[in-house]
DNA sequence: TGTACATCAGTGAACGCGCGTTCACTGATGTAC
DNA sequence: TGTACATCAGTGAACGCGCGTTCACTGATGTAC
């Protein structure tokens, strides 16, 4: 788990930066953004904690740069979802029903993200980071899109297949998103944190409808 | 400000409960719960640090607390929402449009609190609290209903109208209150800060709608 | 191919800080007689 | 009404802790000759 028991043999680390990221994911995984401690961190990495500074000019870029892996794996969950909607749905579906389809997945792999990941969700969310900044390739998955860009994508195909009219278009992900992102946080962190799986599914069913019939 | 102000005559305090869950409040208002620091809370009382400890058992206890007098103050913005709502008003809309006012000025109240006391409004949902538990009556507002409650109020007072059906009242809120709280988060402390204050208006618009229609 | 040297990634030690919490105490208040 | 006393709210001093950050350093690496 630690670098301590694969200790270097080098003088020199080799890949530090990666090193540091890597750990800083592992302890937001664990912990939420505030368990990112800069110490730990380097403890973990198996250096000595002024190391960081060769790599990062203070604590909050290192947040910073784990923030913006964990978007990356929300990302990354979010496709997916989509991907396991084959060819055969699509045959089966139609532009229509995929349309819908992919769009639902989206909220779907956010919402399991936010569940399975609590701690890397709200790493992701935890510095006032813009996640509509379409440059930051960090925070994109293995496709080269970020969250948003997937969320904007699968609501474009909504209009291309005539589902959402166009002029409902604008604004749009801005609705939906903040459905399926409420219902995350009330779930993982908030009052509903009490629902039992099946509730939570149930709960995550009828979002994604409501967001469906109402956008 | 400080109580070093307006300093104690008597050994006593008198109220120090009550003063450090005012000063707790005012450090949240001002930075949202990690700002809620037991050494400063008893600085703006004017008290020994150790002071404190006559009334909590401990720093978390006194931050509970401080989030339930968030809480009530979330209470008191959606009341006041839905009683600018007059008798007027009422007569011309007609019950199914009253309804439905009642509704959209609870979510009217949340955002805007969320917009106007983004520290008090993230210390509410800091401690992991069930706002459903009607039972913590630090939490109500004026009229002794929790957020959770008015916002139940407003969904029953739906079905008795006539607008949403029975049998989609059950789990109602958490759609409802998903959508409203995503906006929330995202508008305050989320990517979505960069928008101006009507992009807001207009995205709380089109999501209450959004609500209305797919609820 | 071998050596001298500049580069710069990581070391080791230390800093000041503010935190939450504990201890034995003091002295204002309200009550019993 | 006046005095003795128990109560307990707030004091003062101190603790250990882990944090982020800075300093002068060391030694592995890659490059120039």
């Amino acid at each position: 788990m630690t670098q301590q028991s694969n200790p270097r043999t080098t003088y020199r680390h080799g890949d530090l930066r990666r090193a540091l990221i890597a750990a800083g994911t592992e302890l937001a995984r664990e912990g939420g953004p505030d368990a990112v401690v800069l110490r730990e961190v380097t403890r973990r990495a198996g250096v000595t904690p002024n190391a960081a500074y060769r790599h990062f000019a203070d604590k909050s870029a290192l947040l910073w740069a784990v923030s913006l892996a964990a978007q990356s794996r929300l990302a990354a969950a979010m496709e997916e979802e989509q991907s396991a909607i084959d060819d055969d749905d699509g045959a089966r579906l139609g532009n229509v029903g995929l349309a819908r389809a992919k769009l639902r997945a989206v909220g779907a792999g956010y919402l399991r993200f936010a569940q399975t990941e609590p701690g890397l969700f709200r790493t992701a969310f935890a510095n006032h980071i813009d996640l509509r900044d379409a440059a930051i390739e960090d925070s994109a998955g293995p496709h080269g899109r970020t969250p948003f860009q997937l969320l904007s994508d699968a609501l474009d195909a909504l209009v291309d297949a005539g589902v959402l009219p166009v002029d409902r278009r604008p604004g749009a992900e801005f609705v939906a998103w903040s459905a399926v992102h409420g219902l995350a946080m009330l779930v993982i962190d908030g009052p509903l944190r009490g629902l039992d799986a099946d509730q939570r599914l149930s709960a995550a069913g009828r979002l994604l409808e409501m967001v469906e019939k109402g956008i």
